[in-house]
DNA sequence: CCAGAATACGAGCGATCATTCGCTTTTGGT
DNA sequence: ACCAAAAGCGAATGATCGCTCGTATTCTGG
């Protein structure tokens, strides 16, 4: 009759000695994912790279898309509290620093691990639909749709859901193709000029 | 000693019905990765799809990756096809209308089979560095380059390299966004605004 | 009409992968 | 010091996949 005691109810965990598994686990994926590619990430592997066993593997990770969305959310923590400081008093500037900040904001939220960063970005869409870097985006689109409603009055534009697409699109593509496809090009000085150009090319849009 | 002659060399072919199988196991390969995904897209589903057998498949498909570059080709030809006509006048035309008409065209480019676009842009960084994309969005970049050189006192920007990856980039992503997901909220009216905005942000962004 | 070439077939090989489970080792409370 | 629970182990399983090859069928030029 006792039955359920024994069956490992799987994923929960923690003694000392599991929390730093579980770490070197995300640890290891992330590695692979960087180092190796998507395709070479398989479960074995991980444990492998992680010094640790399949079975442990399993006792924490139900599967290996668990895996590979733990590293999305180490990584976008990381970014989170590489970025968050820079963006407290950007509703209150006025336009034009205000879209500077944020475009600023942008190449540096890239440029926490960006190979990795890459990866996820390509292969998040196969990893279901847990998205997170969606989740992420929507996060910097509602807080650029509040600034513009509470600067309506400095713009010249209408619909506001509108303008948020256009400028967080824009801004977004130009940093994430700079950043993790055109790097050797946009270095130093030139990522400089490419923060002046996406500048311009907002505020442009949003004023006069 | 006579060695090579019976050897199969591999991927050469035609005889009408072998055209006709090449078509169906193309087809067969873009219907899979739309509607079950780039992971169900084995060798063996694409001929079961296809109606025809492994062993023909790679009688003219060395490898799956072959097959996958074959639909991108495809696709990038149709929308070549649909596209060129719009383009011919182009560099020839005020900037205004020049603009509006390239964010139109690419409106128009992603509007052809826009679910195997997607799933071709997502899996492709994948499929080797064939990249046929990346060689279109080369083809889309050099000719927007030629119109800036050519409109250059028009214009109040400097540096043409960097403004013409600004506009691509931003026009790319911006009816790429639009069209692959977020299909619903820009449809008819909404698009046309789309596109008057898009022309908004690079005109006034390339011009005062 | 027929011989050889082209095309088509599909069972099967070897490799890889995610996941399981019976077992051993370690840990921490008493 | 002891022991139950926690953590760790890794060989084994079953499924899938890309791809090959010997054979059967169809086509075509003479």
């Amino acid at each position: 009759m006792a039955r359920a005691p024994v069956i490992k109810p799987r994923k929960i965990a923690s003694q000392e000695r599991a929390r730093a598994t579980v770490d070197a686990l995300v640890e290891a994926t992330a590695r692979i994912l960087v180092k190796e590619g998507f395709d070479k990430a398989s479960t074995n592997r991980i444990a492998e790279v992680a010094g640790v066993s399949v079975g442990s593997l399993y006792q924490y990770f139900p599967s290996k898309e668990a895996l590979v969305a733990a590293v999305i959310e180490r990584h976008q923590q990381e970014i989170m509290r590489t970025v968050q400081a820079e963006l407290t008093d950007v509703l209150t500037q006025p336009v034009d620093k205000a879209v500077r900040k944020l475009v600023a904001v942008a190449v540096t939220a890239h440029r926490v691990d960006p190979k990795l960063h890459r990866v996820l970005a390509e292969q998040i869409p196969r990893v279901g639909k847990l998205a997170k870097l969606e989740t992420f985006n929507r996060e910097n689109y509602s807080l650029f749709r509040t600034y513009l409603e509470r600067h309506r009055d400095e713009l010249r534009v209408n619909d506001l859901e509108l303008a948020s697409f256009v400028c967080v699109t824009s801004i977004e593509a130009l940093t994430h193709n700079a950043v993790l496809h055109y790097h050797n090009v946009f270095s130093g000085e030139a990522m400089d000029a490419l923060i002046d150009e996406g500048t311009r090319l907002v505020t442009g849009y949003l004023m006069g």
